[in-house]
DNA sequence: ATCGCCTCCTGCGCGC
DNA sequence: TGCGCGCAGGAGGCGA
């Protein structure tokens, strides 16, 4: 949700710093930060002040340079949440797992904290509690790129498999983030335009299309409500 | 603590 | 063309 009031807070107030947790951008500013979400369907536009709402636009915030930051969300899945507090300390970020490209022990404490989780490895990797930034699409692919079935229980995942993994999650999100992320249908970019390419995708999507390994036929199903992809053949 | 299930909402593509 | 249906990139919150 958009908590219209409490935003007003930031009138006046000077953006310090803008960076991120998770998925969630921290906007940075004197008084307290803004929190953001773009959650499935939101997108952040910068305009010039007099050009014309879009449909969805949820949120204005007018700069002193005639620009103006808008927030677009059809679904409104995402959020805007104004704290006084440092963001770190807030409800939505202060349990928010690892984050994958930035730590070197991503393996050894994956490892660690799956021991005693039942659910399914790809619940595992995409609970934000645990680790970050593995979202729906990423996650079959990290999956198919380590070789694991993702209906495996977390715990009996070993160790070497883990650590395959965790290569295989820092490649597929450097490579994505290289890639400007991935646009299934509408998708634009800071300036408005539409942007950025397709990355490279083994498995999402490919519901009986040949495996890129194997040529099996890549299969789909459904693991804690969310569309998965995988090759039975490759990955076990 | 952990887990599975439900929910929020709009738009699009498909089959009939 | 139009309608109804299923599905969609996230993740908080609930009860068991």
């Amino acid at each position: 949700p958009i908590e219209e009031n409490k935003i007003k807070n930031l009138i006046h107030s000077d953006i310090k710093k803008i960076d991120r947790r998770g998925k969630y951008i921290l906007v940075h500013c004197e008084e307290g930060a803004l929190i953001l979400h773009l959650g499935m369907s939101g997108s952040i536009g910068v305009f010039d002040e007099n050009i014309k709402y879009h449909k969805h636009d949820h949120l204005e915030l007018i700069l002193n340079n005639k620009k103006v930051i808008r927030l677009n969300d059809p679904r409104r899945f995402g959020c805007a949440v104004w704290t006084d507090k440092k963001p770190e300390e807030h409800k939505l970020i202060r349990n928010l797992g690892i984050e994958p490209l930035e730590v070197s022990d991503l393996g050894e404490r994956l490892y660690s904290l799956s021991r005693n989780r039942n659910t399914a490895v790809k619940n595992y990797i995409m609970n934000s509690n645990i680790v970050v930034g593995v979202g729906n699409i990423y996650a079959s692919e990290s999956l198919f790129l380590a070789k694991i079935n993702p209906n495996k229980p977390a715990k009996n995942v070993p160790i070497d498999e883990i650590a395959n993994l965790v290569k295989s999650i820092k490649k597929v999100l450097s490579n994505a983030i290289k890639a400007g992320g991935t646009t299934l249908k509408d998708f634009y970019s800071a300036d408005g335009n539409a942007g950025y390419f397709n990355i490279e995708l083994n498995v999402y999507g490919k519901e009986n299309e040949g495996c890129k390994n194997c040529q099996n036929i890549i299969e789909k199903t459904v693991i804690g409500q969310r569309a998965t992809y995988f090759c039975r053949k490759c990955q076990f």
